[in-house]
DNA sequence: ACCTGAACACCGTTCAAGT
DNA sequence: ACCTGAACACCGTTCAAGT
């Protein structure tokens, strides 16, 4: 907060930048810890000074979220078997969450993330999930039951278990396993004919 | 904010109606309209006022969340067959979500509730699970995965349908059977031998 | 275009009174 | 015990400068 810098003088701060250090904020004390004060004091720099390169600080977590999706491994459109790709994109964004833990709760809250990265991953799960046969609103809910679970799944791997009663804690390996199960159940409910359960 | 009393004098106030009004505002406006000023201007009080019936913000909306779970019917803890107490108790949850939809979010953020009715349905089910064998840390992923779970099928259902596409928007008697299935796996999953994933 | 200083309109919470 | 007034230590964001 103390001025080293002249209204004029420049800090050559960047956007990545910003992102950068917000993300380690983040890492560091939660997502409490993430305002827009601390992120100006950390960088060095006057609070409003942020907002000459970030829209808001909700865009800000938007983006946050949406780069780490970059990670992930998107399969081929058009080639396979369309559900196997489904398989594979959400099996790589479970691995993708559990290797940065820290922002899971900021995805949950959000149920998802938003930017052109998450724009990408959905345009492909619904490209995918078309070539199944899947279409129309009944694709938009699968997609995010799909997401809801994956998120969901990533949160509880990484609950650290409350070490009570006589056997061993899951490994990860288990709740990869678990999560493979449901993923598999999952996608076999969104293949079944669209009136399956039309019935009384 | 205007002073209809003077320091000493009594507005009447109880836990109950504090709690009352912070779930109107909470459902009016969402979990970002409930602030302690905005809820003990509408009740006609000066917000620290509200530090005499709440310990503070975090406990009221804790509180709000767990006097809902209150509606939940839990089973009998030791007739028929526990698994099926732990289906019926989930399915009346999933109701009780559904019929409280505003809150959804809230729970999602906080993955469930933690007040007293919380606390025993929490017991109920670690006692079911006991009784169909699923003991210790195991019972306590199963109690996790089972809230989640549930929070998120709540969380699907209450989404808005996008309205693309020809087919028809599911119906809630879609989204609930789309949630019993997947309960019915997750209790089978739950219910195997514990180390049927330990291998490489 | 990018920064500072100052300010606006808020927060949750505490502390010292009053009855 | 329950309330008010005032204050503390914060927020996100905007506006008017300066270069």
């Amino acid at each position: 907060m103390p001025a080293f810098r002249n209204p004029g003088q420049r800090a050559g701060l960047t956007r990545d930048r910003v992102l950068a250090v917000a993300r380690e904020l983040l890492v560091e004390h939660g997502m409490d810890g993430l305002t827009m004060r601390a992120l100006a004091e950390r960088i060095g720099v006057s609070p409003n000074a942020l907002y000459s390169h970030v829209e808001s600080k909700t865009a800000l977590v938007d983006d946050l979220l949406d780069e780490v999706l970059a990670e992930v491994d998107a399969p081929a459109l058009d080639v396979g078997d369309p559900i196997a790709g489904v398989h594979a994109l959400m099996t790589s964004t479970y691995k993708v969450l559990l290797a940065h833990a820290d922002l899971i709760p900021a995805y949950l809250a959000r149920q998802g993330a938003r930017g052109p990265h998450a724009q990408h991953l959905g345009d492909v799960m619904l490209a995918l999930l078309e070539r199944a046969g899947v279409t129309g609103s009944r694709a938009q809910e699968a997609l995010h039951v799909l997401i809801v679970y994956t998120i969901g799944s990533a949160a509880f791997a990484t609950r650290a278990p409350l070490a009570s009663g006589e056997s061993s804690p899951p490994t990860s390996r288990d709740h990869a396993a678990h999560f493979d199960h449901g993923l598999r159940w999952i996608l076999a409910g969104i293949t079944l004919p669209a009136d399956y359960a039309r019935s009384a």
